[in-house]
DNA sequence: GTCTATAACGGGATAGAC
DNA sequence: GTCTATCCCGTTATAGAC
């Protein structure tokens, strides 16, 4: 059973994904995760606090999903991998749709609030590494500078995907096009050096 | 002369950048504008018609240093064309960045507000169609379709740049480069085919 | 830990003078 | 058209009982 902390993270995410951080109220919040108000200032302190741990809620559920990988499945090839990991963002799936659209929200509240500034870069840096690291097994001799490059661009390309994904303007089958597009592209130009 | 409500709005251009929509607020936006909230909401109405007009004074500017180009300028072959125009929404200009950031704004609020949904979509379309053009000028014999798609990582990833850079984790400069990276990278890719 | 109040405040919006 | 003054509501945050 979900400690009370998480069942109102859980909540969190549910809220910002359907109204934003901006539309989240903290009233609103304590009905969808059944408790009152008082509670959720008692467990996060203040308003900032609520969406500092969302995020990093949103990120440990993502590195969840990201990482989890059936047992009986077979294995991936290195570029399989790559591309399953990237386009594991791009779903329909209801968690998948959260976990975008919250970071989204946190990403463009960062512009303007110094105070989710550093958790997000921190988790942004995390994020490039991984892809990177992705990237070098599939092509073990390429420079680090190289990858990480590669894996920013990947990285910055999915997020802007998604917000066009969440604000309605691009089907998610053709957003997972132009990713795969953008990995083809990418790694034939590894190939080159 | 700026009309009065011009001034208002290129006011309100700016407060978004600093404090974005939601931090707007119509007591500092009168102080930024040099005028009296009473004037403000006598010509918008309502915070609602502050914003519907900034977000279209905000596409008339774009459009505008977009295409003005320097009559006396040394003409630029296409590629350079291409990467001028690109590049030119990631600079420390105080003037784009505030484009960058309400165009940002604008884009996040959008998952959340449906109103917003369609005049989005539009000048996304616009755009992409604008950079495919270019695109085509770089490589005149390949295909539209292939032309689009490149066109829409391109613009995606452009967007997903600016909020790394607007929200501190990107250097500017690194945002360019890394730009310039993928545009090399895609006009690879148009070479192979 | 959790709830029910309610305090405190910020900020949108309006009235009315000039 | 423009300003000053102010009302009033929504929201955050806290106090105190259980």
């Amino acid at each position: 059973m979900a400690s009370r902390s998480t069942q109102i993270l859980e909540a969190a995410a549910r809220v910002i994904a359907r109204r934003g951080v901006r539309g989240l109220r903290v009233e609103e919040l304590a009905a969808e995760a059944g408790v009152s108000t008082g509670l959720i200032y008692y467990h996060f302190k203040d308003r900032t606090g609520i969406l500092r741990h969302t995020l990093e809620f949103i990120n440990d559920r993502a590195e969840r999903y990201t990482t989890a990988r059936d047992p009986d499945a077979p294995p991936l090839s290195p570029r399989e991998e790559l591309e399953h990991t990237l386009l594991l963002e791009l779903q329909e799936k209801e968690e998948v749709r959260e976990n975008s659209a919250a970071w989204g929200e946190l990403r463009s509240t960062a512009v303007f609030d110094a105070a989710l500034r550093e958790d997000l870069a921190r988790a942004t840096l995390v994020w490039v590494r991984e892809v990177a690291a992705l990237l070098g097994r599939v092509h073990p001799r390429a420079p680090a500078v190289t990858l990480t490059s590669a894996a920013e661009r990947l990285t910055a390309l999915l997020e802007g995907l998604s917000m066009r994904w969440l604000s309605g303007g691009l089907p998610v089958d053709r957003a997972r096009e132009l990713l795969k597009g953008a990995i083809a592209v990418e790694l034939a130009g590894l190939d080159r050096g």
